[in-house]
RNA sequence: GCACCUGUAGCUCAGUGGAUAGAGCAUCGGACUUCUAAUCCGACGGUCGCAGGUUCGAAUCCUGCCAGGUGCACCA
């Protein structure tokens, strides 16, 4: 690995064993960068206590017993005993022209483990709405980002297509026609679709009954009742396409797993449970308590598996997802990407799961969890008259933005073009501003931010890898050609070359922790640090051809690394701007 | 009442137990005969909610309190 933290690691490691014995060769050496140097490490501090010892004696033992010549040129103890670490620029070249010749842009493959990834998860016939929107997007990036690892992941779109709506809404279906023109809404805008549905279930008695019995028939597998209920998935299966294509995620229809998959697991998973003496009757429903779960007045809280009525909730089908993703999926790690509230839910699912013997202890599953959105008012984000926000509007307004911004700055290029470049930054600012503040806090959802392209922004990202193709298009060759060799004078190319090696301990860290937004960062922090190298360094007008060749490398791996990132974010990058 | 999350610059947010807590926006001042000035540089701006504790060292870990948000039996 390029990684210099890495690397530095590993040498004072040895040094560590070298001086103090075989037992302190696994301490961590606490590598830092540092203000003072490239990278500093503190382990003397923590070290002298169990030695026994002055911190900067420790830090002169570490030294002494430290072997990093070809990487570092100055090795220096301040302070109360850090270990400052000056990296050469011949060490930092070459790495940096490594990850130049590396198709993986220096990340290493982790070993393959099977991740099931539940996000997105809409509703047939409802719109999706800001909160499916980023659970769709971070879902989809730590997607990416798992596969490009080199992970089997298993992407689970556990849409909502069963239960007890469907009974109003396939009697919908049948009283204003099939394929009339209001059924046709479904596939653009369900709401209006579902709303009609519900304000008919809410006035007539007569149409409720018949809904009432038509839940029962789809329960029961009526052929005709499937069938139609088959035609509404299908229908919003057109809408959820539509904003997916839109969007530009990775979900296609072989990823859908909604709800009605499980129905042959659930009358088992209660059986089995009741078996086990896990699941109890209290109040006529069957009840999994677990320990450790009250609510209000110090109550148990059940996770409920069978209702009163006979009838299943989320959570038997979250219980069959479990044993699903365990059993058939061959789960290492299943991944829920879903809404924070949702938290004492999961952890109940899984604390029942673990009790029936269906999630190993081998297997972890994790809740990635999605805060609310936010308007500029610090409430759920609304339209002005109080409504839900539609996706899809959201999004084309997104794109209108941007394509005014371009209308001004770009009248050079045809409108096809303009077009283009406007959905791009438009979609890929809506998604960046989604991915790069934490996922489980909630945030503030601005337009004017998140387009600007100043600050931690997708088109800041895009602009940044647009002026580098820029630079090549005018240079007239290609950024493979770009071969260095890379030599380090200019503090700017140094700073650039050092940035460069961090990607790869990045996207480990992303797959690890599951938080996009630690790359976002990354890649902000890179585009930074290549626009004060864009300013103080000219490439194509280098004093010479080698300076030339050099910064056109370190260029064309800047290049490769934004591109690479956004890709793994789900960003693209556009040719020009 | 119980549980979880959040509290960092005027605003929006980062921050791996390490030295003087960082970005962006906003404000103020500067930079365009130079590879895309939609980009850059500088300045200003902080009792890291409060109080204890652990530690050589705490925004970070622990406890208590305060404030905001969310969840807590048959919707999903």
């Amino acid at each position: 690995m390029a990684d210099p933290q890495e690397v530095l690691s590993r040498r004072v490691q040895s040094a560590l064993g070298a001086a103090f014995g075989a037992d302190y060769a696994e301490t961590d050496p606490v590598i830092r960068p540092s203000q003072f140097a490239d990278y500093q490490a503190n382990a003397a501090l923590a070290l002298a206590k169990r030695l026994g010892r002055k911190p900067r004696d420790v830090a002169a033992d570490i030294v002494a017993h430290l072997d990093v010549d070809d990487v570092c040129r100055e090795v220096e103890i301040s302070g109360p005993g850090f270990v400052n670490l000056t990296l050469r620029e011949e060490w930092i070249a070459d790495r940096a022209q490594e990850v130049l010749a590396d198709p993986r842009v220096g990340v290493p493959r982790q070993d393959r483990q099977n991740i099931p990834i539940d996000y997105s998860a809409p509703n047939v016939a409802k719109e999706m709405h800001v909160g499916h929107l980023r659970t769709t997007v971070v879902g989809d990036a730590l997607a990416r980002t798992l596969e490009f690892l080199g992970h089997n992941v298993i992407r689970q779109n556990h849409i909502g297509d069963w239960g007890t709506p469907f009974g109003m809404l396939i009697e919908h279906l049948l009283d204003t026609g099939e394929h009339s023109a209001e059924a046709e809404l479904v596939k653009s805008d369900p709401n209006a679709f579902y709303q009609a549905a519900k304000a008919k279930f809410d006035e007539s008695e007569e149409f409720a009954a018949r809904a009432r019995a038509r839940v029962v028939a789809l329960q029961s597998g009526d052929p005709e009742t499937l069938r139609l209920w088959r035609e509404l998935v299908d229908l919003s299966k057109v809408y959820f396409n539509r904003i997916y294509a839109k969007l530009d995620v990775t979900l296609t229809d072989h990823d859908l797993a909604g709800e009605s998959i499980y129905n042959d697991m659930l009358a088992p998973v209660c059986d089995e449970l009741e078996r086990k003496g896990i699941a109890e009757l209290s109040d006529g429903a069957l009840c999994v308590f677990l320990d450790g779960f009250t609510g209000r007045e110090g109550k148990p809280v059940p996770l409920i598996v069978r209702k009163s009525d006979g009838g299943y909730g989320y959570g038997t089908t979250d219980l069959a997802t479990v044993k699903y993703r365990v059993e058939q999926l061959k789960a290492d790690r299943i991944l829920y990407v879903i809404g924070a509230p949702q938290a004492l839910h999961l952890q109940m699912v899984w604390g029942a799961a673990r009790a029936a013997g269906w999630l190993p202890d081998d297997v972890t599953p994790f809740h990635v969890q999605i805060g609310n959105v936010l308007g500029s008012d610090g409430k759920i984000l609304r339209t002005r008259s109080g409504e839900p926000i539609r996706l899809m509007s959201l999004l084309d307004e997104a794109v209108e933005r941007a394509a005014k911004v371009v209308a001004e700055t770009r009248p050079d290029l045809d409108e096809e073009s303009r077009t283009a470049i406007a959905r791009e930054v438009g979609i890929g600012a809506v998604k960046y501003a989604d991915l790069s503040v934490s996922h489980d806090t909630e945030y503030t959802f601005d337009f004017d931010r998140m387009l600007a392209l100043n600050g931690n922004t997708g088109p800041y990202l895009q602009y940044a890898a647009a002026r580098i193709r820029s630079i090549f298009r005018k240079g007239e060759l290609s950024p493979e050609e770009a071969t260095g060799p890379i030599t380090l004078t200019e503090p700017a190319e140094r700073e650039l070359a050092l940035a460069l090696l961090g990607f790869g301990s990045t996207v480990h860290l992303v797959g690890d922790s599951l938080e996009p937004h630690r790359l976002c960062g990354y890649l902000f922090d890179l585009a930074q640090t290549f626009t004060a190298f864009y300013e103080k360094c000219p490439v194509l007008k280098a004093g010479d051809g080698a300076t030339r060749a050099s910064r056109l490398a370190l260029t064309a791996a800047t290049l490769r690394t934004l591109v690479q990132g956004l890709e793994l974010l789900g960003v693209h990058a556009p040719e020009r701007m």
